[in-house]
RNA sequence: GAGAUUAUAGCUCAGUUGGUUAGAGCGUCAGUUUGUGGCACUGAAGGCCGGGGGUUCGAGACCCCUUAAUCUCCCCA
């Protein structure tokens, strides 16, 4: 699907250096990053200062001297370093996507594991909507194709800037998008509350309420909020940026699940525009997929004014929720084609090389692994999702043939060994 | 990082206010049935009751510690 779309196939180490990693993530982030052991600490000659490094980790610092790699917490950001390091041989927009493990120092509980796959895509070097628009659609058709109804949702980053800059100063955006982020779960009074812990007053509070009341159509949310944040550069740039997108996707697809909630925040540091968040409806379970746009993400590794944008597939959230869904089919499991029955050592003979044939036709076939009970054997088949059942017995030995029986319909026909052919086809007749 | 719950046969779980030999269903194995499965019946095997300590004449059960899993919050995919 995504070499529809013109992405390529890109795979980056499960290890990172820890510096590279920290900070990118937001302090609960940071929290969350597996860091790795050194090696070499038993050596002698260094030892009194490994133990002077190590009290300073119990005060939660990371130290090299203890603890210089870790495990990837996310695809974007190895990405982004992949970038920075290459991009003298990268031709730009780069588009690339990546399906790989990542790991978190959660707890892990329901739809939350400390090894999970993301199957990212990202585009760098481009600041098109176009690409946003790309995106909506990418998600949009997988979740279609995979039969799960979703909610696409979609924010821009410029206007929580904005509201920030009207409430007190874009210091104070982290703490208000953090809090009304919120909302969601815990209701609009304790996220007014929570704002003025953090330190905002009556006005701004009220502002905020404003702001995150803004209801309706896509088009009417726009509208309201236009009234509120219009007034400041930002907050208009974001505007357009989302009206442009809603407009596109209205005029040339026929998605209707993108939906605007200017109350998504999502907690990675670096986004600077759009950014996304699917859940799925009617099943309770976390977002299952995000993502967003950053202009500067490789500045960090010294690669300034590339920006870029990506999403994220949460892989195992995902079968989580087909599952809950019943959405995988019974019949996924399947056997060989053929089992046959082990009766002695001769019969045995008879079915291996009978078993050459078949393979070299292309039916997937195995031998009982011992003599024993017919009972037993057709159990095993059974059990195993094999559909053809192979006898070679006493008769059929000396007759030079081997019976050939279908086990869902019970209806069985011998073959001579030199009509071997006829058996394939029967066996590879679609039930 | 904060909190709750759980841990008993291969699996899912019972086990009363602490009391003799710790049970069931499923699965496994054997038999009814020595060359034709799915069903049924009969029987058998299978347990350091997560680990360590304590209370008690006596602990699967009560107390403490420990480990692990599950779940909630925080945060996230």
């Amino acid at each position: 699907m995504f070499v529809l779309y013109g992405f390529q196939p890109l795979e980056t180490p499960a290890m990172e250096n820890l510096e590279t990693l920290m900070g990118k993530y937001g302090d609960e982030g940071d929290k969350l990053i597996f860091k790795i052991l050194n090696n070499g600490l038993e050596n002698p000659a260094k030892q009194q200062k490994a133990k002077e490094d190590f009290l300073q980790v119990l005060e939660g610092k990371n130290i090299k001297g203890i603890t210089e790699r870790a495990l990837r917490y996310d695809l974007t950001i190895p990405f982004a370093r992949y970038v920075a390091m290459n991009q003298g041989q990268l031709t730009f927009p780069f588009k690339r996507y990546q399906v790989q493990p990542v790991w978190r120092a959660d707890r892990p509980q329901k739809g939350r594991y400390r090894e999970f796959w993301q199957c990212d895509a990202d585009v760098v070097g481009s600041l098109s909507l176009l690409n946003e628009v790309d995106f909506i659609n990418i998600y949009a058709t997988a979740f279609r194709e995979l039969k799960v109804d979703v909610e696409i949702r979609i924010n821009n980053r410029k206007l929580l800037a904005a509201l920030a800059e009207l409430c007190g100063g874009v210091h104070k955006m982290i703490d208000i998008t953090i809090a009304i982020d919120k909302i969601d779960k815990i209701g609009l009074e304790k996220v007014k509350e929570e704002l003025k812990q953090r330190g905002l007053n009556e006005e701004e509070v009220y502002f905020i309420e404003k702001y995150l009341s803004v209801a309706g159509t896509n088009e009417e949310k726009l509208e309201q909020a236009s009234a509120l944040l219009a007034d400041t550069e930002t907050g208009k740039k974001g505007l357009e940026e989302l009206g442009y997108i809603n407009e596109f996707i209205k005029k040339n697809t026929n998605i209707s699940n993108l939906v605007f909630d200017f109350t998504l925040a999502r907690g990675l540091n670096y986004y600077t525009g759009s950014i996304f968040e699917v859940k799925a409806t009617n099943v309770s379970m976390g977002s299952i997929g995000g993502g967003g746009r950053y202009d500067d993400l490789t500045g960090l590794f010294g690669v300034p004014n590339l920006p870029g944008v990506g999403i994220s597939f949460g892989v195992d959230r995902i079968f989580d929720v087909m599952e809950e869904l019943k959405l995988f089919p019974g019949n996924l499991e399947k056997g060989s084609d053929v089992l046959c029955f082990n009766l002695g050592k001769d019969a045995a003979e008879e079915a291996f090389k009978l078993m050459q044939h078949l393979r070299t036709a292309g039916v997937s076939c195995e031998i009982f692994h011992e003599e024993a009970k017919f009972d037993k054997q057709f159990k095993y088949a059974e059990k195993k999702h094999i559909t053809f059942a192979i006898i070679i017995g006493a008769n059929e030995l000396t007759e030079g043939a081997f019976i050939l029986k279908n086990l869902s319909t019970g209806v069985q026909q011998t073959f001579a060994n030199s009509a071997i052919m006829e058996a394939i086809s029967e066996i590879k007749k679609p039930s």
